[in-house]
DNA sequence: TTCCGGTACTGTACCGGTACAGCCATTCGC
DNA sequence: GCGAATGGCTGTACCGGTACAGTACCGGAA
């Protein structure tokens, strides 16, 4: 039994291929009265409408984008931030049908996503722009987006104020009275570079904090997790009072709230003892005890303007423009952060 | 400026097309001499390598598998147990290379995703077996693997013992000496066919308490929130005294916390006053206040049994194999239940 | 010398669709 | 009543690869 193709339905209907096709395709090329006659053929004979593979390769569309994650994809998942990220997209695709292809930029055997995948476009996410899955997808001509990451030439950017986040975050903690602050940066492995967020938080806060004469301590989080925040803060809490500091800048609410467990196993109370803000706005972070000051991005715009500006590439031929575009950030002040030292009543 | 194709590179080397598709495809097949020349012309005339869409058409298979999830996909990354499971899937596929597509079972437009795009097989996760989607990856005769919902002949179908881990629960709080249990369950409208897993909860729970002779009072939770479950828990708490329950059974974690929340707005104690059990084992369970006791499903192996299950079935010919597999659960006892009524020393 | 097996490459026939130009018969405008 | 527009269907030429069955050549064993 060989496969149920156009052909075949073509021959029991006794038409052409051409004629079932647009029964199936274009509706308005051909009789109500042919075409209901080819549909039910088509159903008495088990065909499922058009071969999307074929589909593909005739009509030069998969139907799909790719996104491309570099963080372990694994863990993005897990990752609140990221995981609202892509709820958003799959928000923004799901009316237009469109799937979305996850590929990971390790490869073992010799698929190599980014190279061999079918895809009209892709996202590409917090990747090094340098990377080989990204220069794959350059290569193949692709319709590109870059979110979160080191703005590329020639195509279409999405950046969230980091910077600009980082910067209403320090000058909180400034304007407050703080002196002594400390930065918890976050990096997997001390050599590797940091990622462009990493770094643009990183100016941010700087910026500041050297306009103001300060020079923050700088302690690392290996991974943005409560307990990572919470093994950088020992190296902070273990310092003597006098040059302890009296607030701290983290990369993340979740390593924010490990810096004030730390504290907080240490009896210490946040925010008199020590001021905490955190970054992101996660869900969490209005919850926590105290709650969370925190800079928010927003992240389903973020998502649904990315998904829109691929999309939009996509749906345009000739070469992509390439616009930089900035979403605003907000500091959200909390119960996390206060001036420094204890005030009369102390309560938990 | 036409395209590159293999062609191209054929008639700049003086080689047929097949030797180029060779080089790339199948080293082995020609001298090695021969083949760098041509990578060389290839890179020189900024030949990517063979089009995906054409080699998926050719060899019959995209690199891809698919993905549905009923409940909108979009909130599926926001519940930490379909990330979990996305996640583990998506570990199990990286070294492989194949991309995995999330299909959204609802499109507006005229794709549809689980007809029109390209695949090797596909996961189904929680969708209704009946559903149009479904159907369609059915009729397209892919490769399926159903996962936490109702098994459908044929398919390799992989469930949780939902049922067992809701006996051993209603279990627990029978021997614990409770007698008036709650029921949270979970269903979007009231009408609608309930998930497979929710029924299965349902029957475990009602298995025991009908076992032991005791009536349930039984709500509903409207999602598988905290709110949610606040919001369920009053119907509860209104009662008089002696007809409230002692203790509750949740569907999840999280309407388990919600209805912990709900009892101590009221200043009643968990688990003295009410004691609570969720389901799934979530991450945050073991830090909520009281530590929740749950039961615990694997979602890792999950997901990594479901894409080896997959795997199989795609790399094999012929009709699929129907195993059905069940994976264990296990309660997790930990402070948010007790025997029912206050001790001597309550301390929150 | 003949035969055999292996290596290196080629030719043809697909894979299963869609685009587009063309063909024929109506129908319409004037 | 005639040219033009329209509707409905067909034929051919792709889309860009891969599979498989050759062919040609070469070295070594019988």
């Amino acid at each position: 039994m060989t496969r149920v193709t156009l052909q075949t339905i073509a021959d029991a209907v006794g038409v052409s291929r051409m004629t079932v096709s647009n029964a199936f395709s274009r509706p308005d090329q051909l009789s109500a009265d042919l075409r209901d006659r080819i549909l039910e053929t088509a159903e008495r004979l088990g065909y499922t409408g058009p071969d999307p593979a074929a589909r593909a390769l005739a009509k030069g569309s998969s139907g799909t984008i790719g996104l491309l994650f570099t963080d372990h994809l694994e863990q993005s998942f897990l990752d609140e931030i990221a995981a609202r990220f892509l709820s958003a997209i799959s928000g923004e695709l799901a009316p237009s049908g469109r799937g979305m292809t996850l590929l990971s930029s390790r490869s073992k055997g010799d698929l190599v996503p980014t190279r061999d995948i079918p895809m009209d476009g892709a996202l590409v996410y917090n990747c090094g722009a340098e990377s080989e899955a990204v220069d794959w997808l350059r290569r193949r001509k692709l319709p590109l987006v870059f979110v979160d990451q080191e703005p590329v030439r020639g195509y279409p950017c999405l950046n969230v104020d980091d910077r600009g986040g980082a910067r209403a975050a320090a000058e909180h903690l400034v304007r407050l009275g703080h002196r002594r602050i400390a930065l918890v940066t976050r990096m997997d492995e001390p050599r590797v570079a940091s990622s462009y967020t990493v770094t643009s938080r990183m100016e941010g806060w700087r910026a500041v904090l050297d306009g103001a004469g300060l020079e923050p301590i700088v302690v690392n989080a290996t991974a943005s997790t409560e307990d990572a925040g919470h093994d950088a803060a020992q190296a902070l809490l273990d310092l003597p009072t006098k040059r302890r500091p009296t607030a701290v800048l983290a990369y993340s609410d979740r390593i924010a709230v490990g810096v004030m467990q730390a504290a907080q196993d240490r009896e210490l109370i946040v925010p008199n003892d020590l001021s905490v803000v955190g970054f992101d706005d996660a869900f969490f972070a209005e919850h926590t005890r105290p709650p969370l000051t925190t800079v928010r991005q927003d992240v389903h715009r973020k998502g649904a303007e990315a998904t829109a500006l691929l999309m939009e590439a996509i749906g345009r031929p000739g070469p992509q423009r390439s616009d930089h575009r900035l979403l605003p950030t907000e500091l959200v002040v909390r119960a996390s952060t206060s001036r420094p030292g204890r005030p009369q009543a102390s309560h938990r």
